[in-house]
DNA sequence: TATTGATATGTTATAAAATAACAATTAACA
DNA sequence: TGTTAATTGTTATTTTATAACATATCAATA
């Protein structure tokens, strides 16, 4: 199975008609093992308990870097015996979020694997708004102009959320 | 009444504790006439209808420059006989926001006046994680890294979410 | 100004997203 | 092994948002 990006993390998404256009192809068998892999590492140095449904949740993010929604998470979960009440889909999901592993899209009420290696960096997304396919970059609002008003502001950045909107390159194509 | 802000839109907020610091001072009693005098104004031109309840909700938004939620809204409204059912506070707050009189906080699940008379901009907020008062100012996302990075990726730029969380200048001082 | 089509509001009901609270279980460590 | 801390199970509820349809108001024009 083969799935699509782009050096920033442009991924593709499994629904609708979207055809991948100008991305380079990654190995998407190796992709999940690696990542969940790297959380395992990440885990066992820090102390931090990578226990199945936690493990299981951030396979399912990674299954096709789509964006997903906290009970379709939950779906799943159910479906496999691992959990069926919100708490326990929230709580693992807090757990990936708050240690770097996932990020949460707030336009969207939906969380995403992150797509990057370097834990708490800070992410930005381009959302495509016909396809719902999400991009993952990095934000770094400290080297931007909101950065530069917040400090001349005397405001003190602790963390950025960037979501920009608009249409990913296929969907410009399809729409002219 | 006196508000206080500063040049990019920095917004004092009643509740709390917070003591504005180094921030100008503003004519609220004039702010809150003045800026539906040209949402009225808008309107005229637009042919748009400024009806009752979204005139009066703006006013609420305006009344202390504060992220409000939809519910909270609501309640001013019931308690004034303008509507008590959750999509009237919603169909107005649509409203504002779709011609640029409001602004949704999608992290705040809230919504706050435009603090800026030119219409259609993109704004940014910065978000007091002690306090909760709100900030806007300008994205100007497509001059931004994460502009450029959409524009070599192919991504079309529509709208942009950025919403920075940290400590504003008096909370900062309060913690030390 | 009476007709009429569009826009806005009133109202009921429900959906969707998230959390509080407490009990039961499992892991970590002395 | 016993003790504490962390995690999960479960029930119930809260918060946020929308669908659907009835009624009222507005705006243009016949
Ligand atoms: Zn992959
Ligand atoms: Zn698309
Ligand atoms: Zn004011
Ligand atoms: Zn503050």
């Amino acid at each position: 199975m083969l799935f699509y990006n782009i050096s920033i993390g442009f991924y593709a998404v499994a629904s609708k008609s979207m055809q991948p256009l100008g991305f380079e192809k990654h190995d998407h068998a190796t992709c999940i093992s690696d990542a969940v892999e790297r959380a395992d590492a990440v885990c066992r140095d820090s102390g931090l308990q990578f226990t199945p449904v936690r493990r299981r949740v951030l396979e399912i993010l990674l299954s096709d870097h789509r964006a997903r929604g906290a009970y379709e998470i939950l779906d799943i979960l159910r479906n496999e015996g691992l959990g069926s009440q919100p708490p326990v889909a929230y709580r693992a999901l807090e757990f990936l979020v708050a240690h770097g592993f996932a990020h949460r899209i707030e336009k969207l009420n939906a969380f995403i694997a992150c797509g990057y290696s370097e834990h708490n960096h800070m992410p930005a997304f381009l959302i495509c708004r016909n396809c719902g396919s999400v991009a993952e970059t990095d934000a770094a609002p400290n080297r931007s102009a909101v950065g530069r008003i917040a400090k001349a502001a005397g405001f003190h950045i602790e963390r950025a959320i960037v979501e920009v909107e608009g249409l990913c390159p296929e969907c410009q194509e399809a729409e002219a």
